[in-house]
DNA sequence: GCCAACGTTGGC
DNA sequence: GCCAACGTTGGC
């Protein structure tokens, strides 16, 4: 199973309206990348992904799920670009930030650090238990 | 609010 | 198909 990250800015689309979706889930609709666009090309429905609050907070705050393979995005005109679905499935008691992200080493090859402009980022296996461990779960 | 980095657009 | 100009993102 491959793991992700989804950036959003809070004042656009925060961790609470994702939680409040409840199961159903919601569109992550609105990516106009096309790095950000082969990723989501790539999840399956299982996949797991961290939540991330860019601008605001600029930490991971929450873990969802990928519910709906990649399909067309309805928003986009242009017809090229697609999104997934995805649902909340718990937070991270405590939210890992970027600044404490930046300063381990274990996590200095994430694209969030090198890349952080791109909206849906791959995520390593080492770097996700790393961060799970972080953030207060399965440790 | 500023600005660097990056992606996209459009003229040639 | 190249590349300059432009717009957007997001950390600071």
């Amino acid at each position: 199973m491959a793991h992700w990250l989804f950036k959003s800015e809070p004042s656009t689309w925060s961790w609470q309206q994702q939680c409040d979706a409840g199961d159903k889930g919601t569109h992550w609709n609105g990516v106009r990348n096309h790095g950000a666009k082969l990723n989501m090309m790539a999840m399956k429905i299982g996949d797991r992904g961290f939540f991330y609050h860019s601008n605001e907070g600029k930490e991971i705050v929450g873990i969802v799920a990928v519910i709906k393979e990649y399909y067309p995005d309805h928003t986009d005109a242009s017809g090229r670009f697609g999104m997934v679905d995805v649902k909340a499935v718990e937070a991270l008691p405590h939210p890992v930030t970027l600044e404490v992200i930046k300063t381990d080493p274990a996590l200095k090859d994430m694209v969030l650090v090198n890349n952080s402009r791109l909206s849906v980022q791959p995520v390593t296996e080492a770097e996700w238990t790393h961060i799970l461990r972080m953030g207060g779960l399965k440790g």
